[in-house]
DNA sequence: GGCTAAGCGAGACGGTACGTCCCGTCTTAGG
DNA sequence: CCTAAGACGGGACGTACCGTCTCGCTTAGCC
């Protein structure tokens, strides 16, 4: 019977309570305070926790506010099908909206932010939040464009930042309400166009 | 004869050329170490200036960077004027890939960083920085639709942001190259919309 | 009329009452708890000054405790003048015993003891507390021997040495008490000798 | 066959080469660093061998270097054995002035410092070094005494400290050179007495 | 020409958090 | 029961900058 495929590694095993109360304290200093009001110290006191096992295993705070804001907010994708690949991501633009208001688009501007000055921060940020919401809504705008309600020669890439780069763009600049009015629009222009005559009905909204 | 209208103010005026020394110190420093290595000690020595000096007249280092940073790039906007509106911004933005993706774009995007722990600095950013552009852009876009290039039922400021949005994107996440096919695929989405059956010529492109 | 011959330091002047604070600070923790026990961060804490501010002025806690010790410590030199080099040097010995006996002696057995291991720190204990305290014994010994109390051949570092030396073995080691007997006895061999015949009154006592 | 008459301890026994690897590497260090720069954990790295291992033997540091010191240097204390009592002292003083200026003298006055923070050493130090030096000494001096070299009223204790106190206040003061000069003035004084007239040729050097 | 007032260089100061070092304890697995 | 390995709580270290504070000197306009 083979107990485990891994060699038991020696010594006395990390302890999964602590990592767990490190980011958990994190989690909720973040919420609190902001990524600037963070300190290792203070992680450190609320999770009953020895700085020096903090630094054991992060080379610096950013590192374990990345991880805790990964760990807590992961899980959170969900796109809806209704068939329409327009309607399910103009949806969930609009849904976004509404979280980028709040303490987590704050939080998610200071990682941001924060990974200005730290690549490698930056590079997990990306990869760790960015790259699968990207993901699932390129697996939507290609279903849109294989059912022929997108046209087929589009790049999703390009598409999707079109669509989601004017978000950050104001969640981080502040320079204009970040409404679902204004995720609508951007919508409608990415997927309509905005050439034409200057009087004009227009084509119709892409509105849900 | 009067010097002038206002009364001059008691004591010692305030020295012009100490000003410009910290500004350009900042500068300096702002494109060595980027923004998180810039403190107001190392402008003060850079300077030759006291460090009370530099407080007397700015708040804090942001303040500092923002006004060096604002001084030094100010003047540059410049919109080409060919007559098609959709040519001039689409040619701008391509133009603005390659600041962005130089010292400039670093620049920039390490004070948006910072704006996001220092709300009077994003402000200065938006109103110093932001604002101009976005209006100049909106001048040449709101033209376009005068002249019927444009729909007339587009609001200008989500246009602007749908188009530059997704460069500011890039440029901070760093999730993909910001490159100058990347703003011209936004444009070309953006006016010519991208809805449309999966095999066709597509509209032409916008493209320069 | 001249203000001072030196020119005033530019800048902020040192706080005399904070560079106090912290060697009174320093003394009374050392008193406390000895050497080993004395952190900077308490000499701060007590004296209600900064860390920083200490080390400005000190390169570590040892040189803190030196000199604290050293301006509580240094006017108290005080020999008797009797008429007596030997009577005075012997009763200086049996008060000192007193002394080493006490707090006193616990600090500058850690002084020695830290001297160990940074140079810096037993010089600074020579040249402040050993030395003042070995010339103004000499002194002492050279009018004797000028007297003719003692012989004129006599090293007066070597002879000094010969009757503190002991002192101090005793206190660092403890390996025996450290009585005025001790010091009487001492006091007796270096100025009398040991030499002679098994039974005999012997010389008579140096004692007072 | 009976491997022993005393019957085996139950569980693992301890490692004899693990016990002497690490006070192997205790001295080594100990020579390279001094006393200030040894770590429990350097030791263990060095000797390959467990912290928790040194811990289950030994309770601190201090003792580790203690037990590796004795264990080192046990073995070398020698008298000469002349006959003439102060000839074999002033024999053995001189030697050791040799020795205490090199490692060994180094590492004692450590140890001597290291007992100042920590009683528990500073009686290790005494009882394990220092003792069986002084018994010896005492036991050449007592044999002086019977024969009438030395007089019969003298405190053999108070004697080896007069003789040997002088040394290790130089070797841990450094006020002043430790010279074989210096070991034999303070023999001289002691053995043959200070006082006298000025000018004399006072009594014959008790040198060898 | 002296007076008043602010600007300025210099640098000390209280303070916060950093990231590191080493301690001595603990929890594993393996011998 | 010993040992290797190494995670852990903890205390203090010495450092980097922060933003504030006292100085004395400089540079102006005004009386």
């Amino acid at each position: 019977v083979t107990k485990s495929l891994l060699k038991a590694a020696p010594g006395r095993p990390r302890s999964e309570s602590t990592h767990e109360a490190i980011l958990q304290a994190a989690n909720e200093l973040l919420e609190e305070n902001g990524f600037s009001g963070l300190t290792v110290e203070a992680i450190a006191a609320s999770a009953g926790v020895a700085k020096t096992t903090i630094y054991r295993w992060w080379p610096n705070k950013g590192a374990v506010a990345m991880e805790a804001f990964l760990a807590a907010t992961s899980p959170k994708i969900a796109f809806p099908e209704t068939g329409s690949a327009i309607n399910d991501v103009v949806t969930q633009m609009r849904t976004l909206i509404g979280v980028y208001n709040g303490v987590t688009g704050k939080i998610v501007s200071e990682l941001i932010a924060l990974g200005q000055s730290d690549p490698e921060t930056l590079r997990n940020f990306v990869t760790g939040y960015l790259e699968p919401r990207r993901t699932a809504a390129k697996r939507i705008l290609k279903d849109g464009m294989e059912r022929g309600e997108i046209r087929g020669d589009v790049d999703p890439d390009i598409l999707v930042d079109s669509l989601y780069g004017p978000i950050f763009h104001r969640m981080l600049s502040k320079h204009a309400p970040l409404t679902e009015e204004f995720a609508q629009g951007v919508a409608d222009y990415v997927f309509r166009g905005t050439v034409g005559p200057k009087e004009g009905g227009g084509p119709a909204s892409t509105g849900v």
